[in-house]
DNA sequence: TCGACGATCATCT
DNA sequence: GATGATCGTCGAG
């Protein structure tokens, strides 16, 4: 049977989380998220991811194979989505991958591709934004698309989430350096998995740029 | 049962 | 660039 033509909003395989976090981050750059909700369908291209490498990773809420009610997801199949509440206020979405158990890519920021109007109105903000006002951090993603809790454990694809296709990142806008609001753990602090397309306006501070090399 | 802390954000200077 | 907000979660006792 011939395969059906892959266009943007061709959902990704499962085949697609079922590597290491940091492979799976790399990939979903450019990439659509996207979530089916009751003003329409809401849509955001991938622009920023981080990944967690799991149960060898300081940094991830499953090191040394830690497993409590709140992280249960991230032990769920590669391609299942881990939410949890960050600061007792703001949201983030992960994505389950392979590898190490535990192992998981957190989105951090997206530009609009579809429901602009709707996702301002999540974010309760009034024209003009700035860049990076929309969706240009982890909390203000989850609350563009309107994510909390009630997401945490469902499988992409056949739940309200979606991962498409989108437009994947030529390596040559590719950009690479330690994550985010780590400082506690230690000799992971310096690790190179935040990734983020080069010089995008939407990405969260401090802004990433290309190595050259 | 309680204390400490965090994969952040908005606001102010 | 600095700081306060704000509360779920976890580990210690």
């Amino acid at each position: 049977m011939p395969r059906p033509p892959t266009t943007p909003a061709t959902p990704l395989p499962p085949a697609f989380y079922n590597r290491p976090a940091d492979e799976v981050a790399r990939d979903l750059l450019g990439r659509h998220l996207a979530l089916d909700s009751p003003p329409g369908r809401l849509v955001l291209r991938l622009v920023e991811v981080e990944a967690y490498l799991g149960r060898i990773d300081r940094a991830s809420h499953a090191w040394g194979g830690r497993r409590t009610p709140r992280n249960e997801s991230l032990y769920a199949a590669p391609g299942h989505a881990y939410v949890y509440l960050i600061y007792g206020l703001h949201h983030c979405l992960n994505v389950v991958t392979a590898g190490e158990a535990g192992g998981a890519v957190l989105l951090r920021a997206g530009e609009v591709v579809e429901g602009g109007d709707a996702m301002m109105t999540n974010r309760g903000r009034k024209l003009p934004l700035r860049p990076g006002d929309l969706a240009g951090g982890p909390g203000k993603l989850c609350q563009a698309l309107g994510i909390d809790r009630t997401l945490d454990g469902l499988p992409f694809g056949t739940s309200p989430l979606h991962l498409l296709h989108g437009e994947p990142v030529d390596r040559r806008h590719l950009a690479i350096g330690p994550r985010i609001g780590i400082g506690y753990a230690e000799d992971a602090v310096d690790w190179p998995l935040r990734f983020a397309i080069s010089g995008h306006s939407e990405m969260s501070r401090p802004r990433l740029e290309r190595q050259t090399r």
